[in-house]
DNA sequence: TCCTATGTTGTATG
DNA sequence: ACATACAACATAGG
């Protein structure tokens, strides 16, 4: 499910716990989940710890436990995180985690959302679990060195060229999907900015001219910042005017002529676009 | 039974 | 070394 804004909308499902010790952790030991760090190791590792805050970065994030360490958390295909607030029938011993429970957190009542766990779910097990202890007060090294964010300063045209030059043959939508020139965006969003830029999603970098790249930047932070002002606060859903709540199935239409959306595959992705707006 | 799914990675090939 | 293409990962639901 995730991309950038509901990678946002997840992270902020844990601040209620932010200023909360953990008082208990579990884990489902053989979810793939933990590919990167055994379950044994987060568990010792996150006891007895205080949750300090988080960040996201396009479709990673990061959660501060204090003294150095570092949670890094990617959701996959199906993660998802949640705040559970302790009430009085239940109290805090609580049952086994659910199935796809994979880390659950307790919390002491010291957060602002009182006693209660964090939880992440994650069905397909796709999404992926990291731990980083550091010798200072900065996250690991692997965030720091994250590509730019699409809304940061440091997305720049030059930058944008350059990744656009590297790969000629690769279908710009194929291109969007790349983390490393556009991170956080998914599917859904890459559809969305070829249909905004007007260019179908198999043409490549050397058929756009220099208007169309330009035009490009302007798209690919409009639907960043447009998605996240929906989606990151409350899971609003997107407008009818965007191609999103039409691409779904078979016979929608676009909002912006009304002619028939078509559908397809592209590199193994499910593809939604307008043969008239983006001939 | 077969198809789909908002993602990434390893591997093979050029 | 780099660019390109695809299978694989694991599960649920239509």
């Amino acid at each position: 499910m995730p991309e950038l804004a509901e990678v946002e909308y997840y992270r902020r499902r844990w601040d209620p716990g932010i200023g909360g010790r953990v008082v208990r952790v579990r884990t489902h030991p053989r979810a793939r989940i933990f590919r990167e760090v055994p379950a044994a190791a987060v568990r010792r590792a996150l006891g007895d710890r205080e949750f300090l805050g988080s960040e996201a970065h396009g479709k990673q994030m990061i959660f501060s436990f204090g003294g150095g360490l570092w949670l890094g958390l990617h959701l996959g295909m199906s993660g998802e995180l949640a705040f559970q607030p302790f009430d009085g029938g239940e109290g805090g011993t609580g049952c086994d985690p659910e199935k796809h429970e994979h880390l659950v957190l307790d919390l002491d009542g010291e957060g602002a959302g009182g006693p209660g766990r964090l939880v992440f779910r994650d069905p397909r097990m796709f999404g992926k679990i990291t731990l980083d202890r550091c010798d200072d007060d900065r996250p690991p090294l692997w965030w720091r060195d994250l590509p730019p964010g699409i809304l940061a300063s440091g997305f720049t045209c030059e930058r944008l060229d350059a990744f656009l030059d590297r790969f000629p043959r690769t279908p710009l939508k194929t291109l969007l999907l790349d983390q490393r020139g556009f991170p956080g965006v998914g599917n859904w969003m890459a559809d969305e900015i070829c249909w905004r830029l007007g260019v179908a999603p198999r043409r490549t970098a050397p058929e756009l001219n220099r208007e169309q790249r330009e035009k490009l930047r302007r798209v690919v932070r409009q639907v960043c910042r447009s998605a996240l002002d929906v989606i990151a606060e409350d899971w609003g859903t997107p407008p009818d005017s965007w191609l999103f709540p039409h691409r779904w199935e078979d016979g929608g239409h676009c909002p912006r002529c009304g002619r028939e959306l078509s559908r397809g595959k592209l590199r193994g992705r499910t593809t939604c676009w307008c043969e008239g707006c983006q001939g």
